[in-house]
DNA sequence: AGTAAAATGGTACTTTAGTATGAGCCTCAC
DNA sequence: GTGAGGCTCATACTAAAGTACCATTTTACT
């Protein structure tokens, strides 16, 4: 919301020095005014593209953002979060182990958990679950 | 790419249009050239924002779109394909085998032989490799 | 320093998942 | 009508996954 403000701030400000500009080459004669309308709705389009590029990237980057507070809020530690990135990944208990530096049963506990924690009984729920709450 | 020479196109035509228009009005005298300075400058920012807009929705949706010629392409039957969908759920064996009413013997060997066709070892590895490849 | 939470790991067990193999049935193309 | 591929199912097995319980050790914080 601060950056459509910031925007469309910079943007209204944008349109007046170009009035400002327009009205001064028209009085001096300088240039013809097809030239200045095709210099303003250039730039204007250019603005128009710029600030849907960046409301769109925005809005895609927030559909992929990590809802961290959701991780909190189902009290998830860091290594059982570490171990559920590792288990979206399709790695199998052991595999994550070595990956990990530690042991199968050390994963097994932590998987135990996180399937409590997310409410899953198997762990491609708890990827289902995962992906759809934005945690992974 | 057709699409883009196609908007591309109208937008030129669009442009000529406004040109001529807005010649015609300061001849005729009937607007001042700021005004008509203002609305090129607004169509011309529609314009930008709409053609971006389109730009980014057929990008969006290519990337969620299923790409069912490398379904095809990896052999995946029909039936095969249905339990893959209801694996990426988070099912069981079993619970697909009464979602699907057949026996688990039979969910077993299309698992079994999707995992092959997948290159996957388990289910959930056969979950992130369809993921990347679009086809779930 | 004391404590609670987190991390580690072990044993023993049950449940799912996955493999291998064989077999019957159906459909569609040649 | 024959064969290939797909769908079904069963048995028997091995391998993972998951549960339950317990016991240390680390870490972080007051």
């Amino acid at each position: 919301m601060k950056k459509t403000i910031l925007i469309f701030g910079s943007l209204i400000i944008a349109l007046l020095l170009l009035f400002q500009f327009s009205k001064y080459a028209v009085v001096s004669g300088d240039f013809q005014v097809e030239y200045i309308m095709a210099i303003v709705a250039i730039i204007s389009l250019t603005i128009g593209l710029f600030i849907n590029n960046k409301a769109q990237k925005a809005l895609s980057v927030s559909n992929q953002k990590i809802d961290f507070k959701k991780i909190e809020e189902l009290g998830l530690s860091k290594r059982e979060y570490e171990v559920l990135k590792e288990i979206a990944l399709g790695l199998s208990n052991q595999e994550i182990a070595k990956k990990l530096f530690v042991s199968e049963s050390t994963i097994k506990t932590h998987v135990s958990n996180l399937l409590v924690k997310l409410n899953a009984k198997r762990r491609t729920q708890a990827i289902q679950i995962s992906k759809s709450l934005n945690i992974i």
